[in-house]
DNA sequence: ACCTGAACACCGTTCAAGT
DNA sequence: ACCTGAACACCGTTCAAGT
């Protein structure tokens, strides 16, 4: 014991990611601890912290590869699309699926916040912004004439809107009852935005 | 010890409901715990389990009440406006208000997830239908011809909408740079969707 | 230099025992 | 009948001690 040199400072890194993942998937947000990944990868508590600062660090590790299998959804999905209104549904709708299908990882993304109001490193923040840049490409194209202010505001309107509906369907917090599901609110929530975007000359 | 009987079950219930949310926004959401609810109002963690079966069932409590809080916020924005828009904007933005200022015991009404699928009680649904009836009467003056499900719909998109904006902006998740704010964003949801309702027939 | 094992200060929940 | 105190099975984090 106390010396193994197995695997490198990276490795344990990695080791740690991937089994956090794990758990993640099959037990849910709420049974990952160090001590379970830790044993999952075969080493102590007291190696993790030798390779993470703590638990919200290896957490921001977790959301990190999230955001890029996001990415990748995403760019997937809109291979199949030409115009710009196919292209941003297609967005929502990967990113619907995405939120179904990997519920206790995309959830993480959302309620993991780091403490004593830590910034995220700048790595991480260029994953987000890469995310907002697929959707500022389609709407670009939609309204060539917005200003950078603009196209921001836009970006984030369909971003977080989209979002908040996929949580609160999700959670079962908006009282849908049988007509009404999170499909019918994403094509609602974006075709009368664009709609709006096109037919209104918004005031500041 | 052992058989004080100072207090009824249902004054014990409130002293509890009433200390989780002095912890709450004293202390945050990360310090709430059975044992700091219990030693608040003078009694062991056992007696809390005596008039709740558990935390989350403190916590639904909890959430009652700040449900009932921004029920009335927002009634009290509502009470000067007068056009449907100025009235669907002043629930957005006491909604925003009331989620910066009571922001721990607004995010536990979202995070705050009720464990093994059970459901929650009837009477607590009826005050988030409340709150969704607050926006329905608005939206039904804007556009009187909407079908039933429309206006489910309808209300679920600006609900939803707003809650990620305030959501999303709040926790930094948005990368917004200097130029675009929460309040930016509400406008522009709420404008452009309501353009779009008007201006659009919008296809099933 | 790398890793462990035990400790510290916490959790939620249960329940025999006391009055 | 009401309430306690201790127990159980967990947490995140730290760090002296071992090789």
């Amino acid at each position: 014991m106390a010396r193994r040199n197995d695997h490198s400072r990276e490795q344990i890194q990695q080791m740690a990611i991937t089994a956090a993942i794990g758990i993640l998937n099959e037990e849910g947000p709420g049974q990952l601890s160090t001590r379970k990944v830790a044993s999952a990868i075969g080493y102590t508590v007291g190696t993790l912290y030798l390779v993470f600062r703590n638990l919200d660090e290896l957490l921001l590790h977790v959301n990190a590869a999230t955001l890029d299998e996001l990415h990748s959804a995403i760019r997937s999905a809109l291979a199949n699309q030409h115009t710009p209104v196919e292209q941003l549904k297609a967005i929502a709708f990967s990113y619907l699926e995405f939120a179904r299908h990997q519920y206790a990882r995309w959830s993480l993304l959302y309620s993991h916040q780091l403490q004593n109001g830590e910034q995220a490193p700048a790595w991480f923040n260029d994953k987000v912004n890469a995310l907002f840049g697929l959707v500022e490409i389609p709407l670009k194209t939609v309204k060539p004439d917005m200003s950078h202010k603009d196209l921001v505001c836009a970006t984030r309107v369909l971003w977080s809107g989209v979002h908040g509906a996929c949580e609160l369907a999700l959670n079962n917090k908006l009282r849908l009852g049988d007509e009404v599901s999170a499909d019918v609110l994403i094509h609602s929530m974006i075709d009368n935005y664009l709609a709006g975007l096109a037919c209104e000359q918004v005031t500041a």
